[in-house]
DNA sequence: AGCGTGAGCGCGTATTCAAA
DNA sequence: TTTGAATACGCGCTCACGCT
């Protein structure tokens, strides 16, 4: 028999007197409480009873009171009221935690912060007891958010919502609350207080014949290794990270060929680059051709010259070349008034990856020299290129058939 | 020009749903 | 029950922009 099963025994035979045996347990809580308390308990010369409170930012503060019992009930008071800090912003603290352990990268989690502070941050919902959140007080909350001045795309609504749930969906499996009141919200009845989706067009997303002439003409014209890696990425398409990760080593003379397997990452929470897989931890090959032989030659020479050569193809008098650099130099490049709007590295991207579709290459062709999926290549990177003498040929064609 | 930071969105994977 | 398309999900990369 042990102990609880004694108890039981004991209480239903009137042996014993379950008040007394639930005070002699209350007493024993209490002094288990104090044990733990790790500041120490005195009186003080001015006669009153003190001792310290943790604080969450690892200071202390000084508790006073008259008599020592008072003093000991503050301090139960507060163990007991802190043990399990219910509060929604408590309760997101902790779900981003775990996710932290669960392995989620640095920016996710610098993610999350910039949410709560978008989102969240100010309003009553952030210090609710999170069991006595339901979906009506949700419901509310998104009203208010939308309602408010903040703008909130629906994707960006979507995201927030799903770490929301993934909060409430922690509390459950700590036991703090039993239902999880986001399964009663309907979110998309939000969508349309939502700030309504720009659409940005081809010619914004992309690079015309007439534009990708003008960048080419300007980095040309100047004479930096930001400008050579502007330029490997005209007729490589690749991300910005990989360009940036770049090694001599990648470049295959031999078999003509580009390995690329590398990519820059920048830890918004340690705040420092570092080269590590690409985007999809996928290593693809993409052919050498005469265009990015020229360039590389270029930049080889280039550097040489300078006494900065290194492993990483892109290199100057400061080492590495961050994709930062080489972003801002395709940017900078495109705000003459030959250019629509400014254009990014991955306009770039998806200007090749439309160039080739334009000209017949097959989608799985296309996404593999890029590095994706066929359906991201399809739905992300195939845009109308074709000038209208291309237009007018292809109508023509099929007009007389 | 170069860097830091807020935010948009690319992109792979999981889930749902309908058709066979 | 299988298959394949559509949709949901959310991580984390890149863009936009302001500051120095």
């Amino acid at each position: 028999m042990n102990d609880q099963e004694l108890l039981k025994y004991m209480q239903d035979n009137n042996i014993i007197d379950m008040a007394y045996v639930q005070e002699q347990l209350e007493m024993k809580k209490r002094k288990d409480i104090l044990n733990k308390h790790p500041y120490r308990v005195w009186l003080a010369q001015d006669g009153y009873w003190k001792t310290y409170f943790p604080k969450a930012d690892g200071t202390k503060r000084l508790i006073k009171k008259k008599k020592q019992n008072d003093l000991e009930d503050c301090i139960i008071e507060f163990y007991q009221s802190n043990s399990i800090d219910c509060s929604f912003k408590v309760r997101f603290e902790d779900w981003i935690e775990r996710q932290q352990k669960c392995g989620r990268s640095d920016n996710t989690i610098y993610k999350y912060q910039c949410d709560y502070k978008r989102f969240i941050k100010g309003d009553t919902l952030e210090f609710m007891k999170i069991d006595e959140i339901t979906e009506i007080e949700l419901s509310e909350y998104l009203t208010r958010l939308l309602d408010s001045n903040t703008v909130v795309y629906w994707r960006a609504l979507k995201d927030l919502f799903g770490y929301i749930n993934g909060v409430f969906k922690k509390a459950i499996r700590d036991r703090i609350i039993a239902e999880n009141p986001c399964d009663y919200v309907d979110l998309p009845l939000f969508r349309s207080k939502c700030t309504p989706d720009r659409e940005k067009t081809a010619e914004e997303r992309t690079l015309s014949g007439g534009e990708r002439k003008a960048l080419l003409y300007k980095i040309n014209d100047s004479s930096n290794v930001a400008s050579m890696a502007v330029e490997l990425s005209l007729y490589t398409g690749m991300r910005v990270g990989e360009l940036a990760a770049l090694k001599w080593e990648d470049i295959n003379y031999e078999h003509r060929t580009i390995r690329i397997c590398r990519s820059e990452k920048n830890s918004r929470l340690k705040k420092e680059r570092y080269i590590s897989s690409t985007k999809n931890d996928k290593i693809r090959v993409i052919p050498l051709t005469d265009d990015m032989a020229r360039v590389l030659r270029k930049v080889k020479e280039f550097e040489f010259k300078n006494g900065w050569l290194g492993e990483y193809v892109f290199q100057d008098d400061r080492g590495r070349v961050y994709a930062s650099r080489i972003s801002d130099c395709a940017v900078n490049n495109t705000t003459t008034a030959e250019f629509h709007n400014k254009k990014s590295i991955h306009a770039i991207r998806r200007t090749l990856n439309s160039n080739m579709k334009c000209a017949g290459v097959s989608g799985t062709v296309a996404a593999s020299l890029l590095g994706h999926t066929e359906k991201v290549n399809e739905e992300n990177y195939t845009y109308d290129v074709s000038s209208m003498e291309e237009k007018s040929k292809f109508m023509e064609c099929a007009g007389r058939v």
